[in-house]
DNA sequence: CATTCACGATGTACGTTGTACACGCGGCTA
DNA sequence: TAGCCGCGTGTACAACGTACATCGTGAATG
């Protein structure tokens, strides 16, 4: 053991050398936690450092054994979220549909990073497999051709996974800046808009601004996604 | 000048100090070098270091006197990505945010970058300002609540954005695993789909595969924006 | 029972990133 | 002529992903 010797130091003096590894490590394991590392981290960034800590693990290195790297493990997260997607037995393609992405919508409100992760890696894991098999069942009683019914399941997703990456970078957004709430936000811009507002110009942008409520959310996700929906009944009706 | 003496090698042995910093840098000139150098990554990551090269810099701290950091360049960056995005002035509400969503469609196809920075910064730059306010001016016949108004603006800027990054990142993981084509790219998955399509597990989805073209894209971003426009419509007239 | 071996975990190290800081050069002003 | 000041540079550091060699330990083998 050729650890870096506390200089004039006796071993006595360090603290002892913390938890002691409680179990062994696994795939799992790590997987675990990197996604509740992932979780509590408002942005969802996460580094192989923080999961060996977390793990009790004192180097980073012992996690390349489960995981290959870092882009293997953020595999594993993403299919670890789609398992959680659900999708009802065939029956109306609709609300199959919607009920997949009321379930993938849930997921992304558990798992932010989800949203962004799962636009940057394919879905090829068994989960996202299983998922995406479910749902061409689900489409399959409108007889369209492949990439049709594939096109249907995207959209959908798609939706999903948008308006998860604006709700990520919100999130993220206003915790780097340390402004959680909306009166604290409102009142760090403040200043600045009142520049622009002394300037004269973006004149609706500023009514915008004086009238009550500006910032309320009117256009909702499940809103978004029935028109979507809804869209898709008429390209399937006008077959 | 104290540079790092190359270890029992003379002066001569170094190429000329290189190109001789051709012009005064400027806030302009460091984020037109950023933008050209994102346009041409596929990925559309940056370094400072390759900026302050692009510009013959030698060092990236130069250009901390213009931008003050990484992430004030990244802001000026979107900002110059917003003034390309036009919206035509004042009429029927539905043409302009149309012609909004198709141009700022036009711009993400161009800088597909700005998909992801979009949704990590606030719009409150000049350009980003004067977008939002030519929105506000169009939807503003509607007669409707602030929020709302900025809630239509937001929906087809969402659905912009989205199908952006959808589109980046399926550029980016393309490049990166080297499979440019799509044929390259089937070829590469045949093998590990091959062994799932063995197990039996997932009939849709091999199912889909075996049919011809089964990657066609078959909803078109112009699709999806126009379903949105109906749903808002249709919130609009329920008032 | 002794020896070998493979495996899980570790320490060290390298290259890359953003950026803090101090310096030196050149042109302007007092 | 002396001082200053804006601009570019070099050096340095912390944090990151990860390649590599190493070591203690329990299992397999002779």
């Amino acid at each position: 053991m050729n650890a870096a010797k506390p200089p004039g130091g006796l071993v006595w003096f360090d603290e002892p050398p913390p938890p002691p590894a409680t179990e062994q490590l696994s795939r799992e394991r790590v997987v675990a936690a990197a996604v509740a590392l992932a979780d509590e981290s408002p942005s969802g960034e996460i580094t192989m450092r923080a999961i060996a800590n977390r793990l009790g693990t004192r180097s980073p290195m012992a996690l390349y054994r489960y995981v290959g790297s870092k882009d293997g493990l953020t595999d594993l997260m993403v299919d670890e979220v789609y398992g959680e997607i659900t999708v009802p037995p065939p029956g109306d393609w609709r609300t199959c549909l919607r009920e997949m992405g009321l379930s993938a919508w849930a997921a992304v409100r558990r798992h932010p990073w989800f949203a962004r992760l799962a636009f940057s890696r394919p879905p090829l894991g068994p989960n996202a497999l299983r998922l995406y098999d479910s749902a061409l069942a689900a489409v399959d009683e409108l007889g369209l051709p492949a990439a049709t019914r594939v096109g249907f399941v995207n959209t959908v997703l798609g939706q999903v996974f948008g308006s998860g990456l604006a709700l990520l970078e919100e999130l993220a957004m206003r915790n780097r800046t340390g402004l959680a709430s909306d009166a604290a936000l409102a009142e760090a811009v403040q200043p600045y808009l009142e520049r622009i507002a002394a300037g004269g110009e973006y004149p609706h942008y500023i009514r915008w601004l004086n009238e009550p409520n500006p910032m309320a959310e009117v256009v909702t996700f499940e809103q978004q996604l029935e028109w979507q929906l809804d869209g898709l009944q008429r390209l399937a009706e006008a077959r």
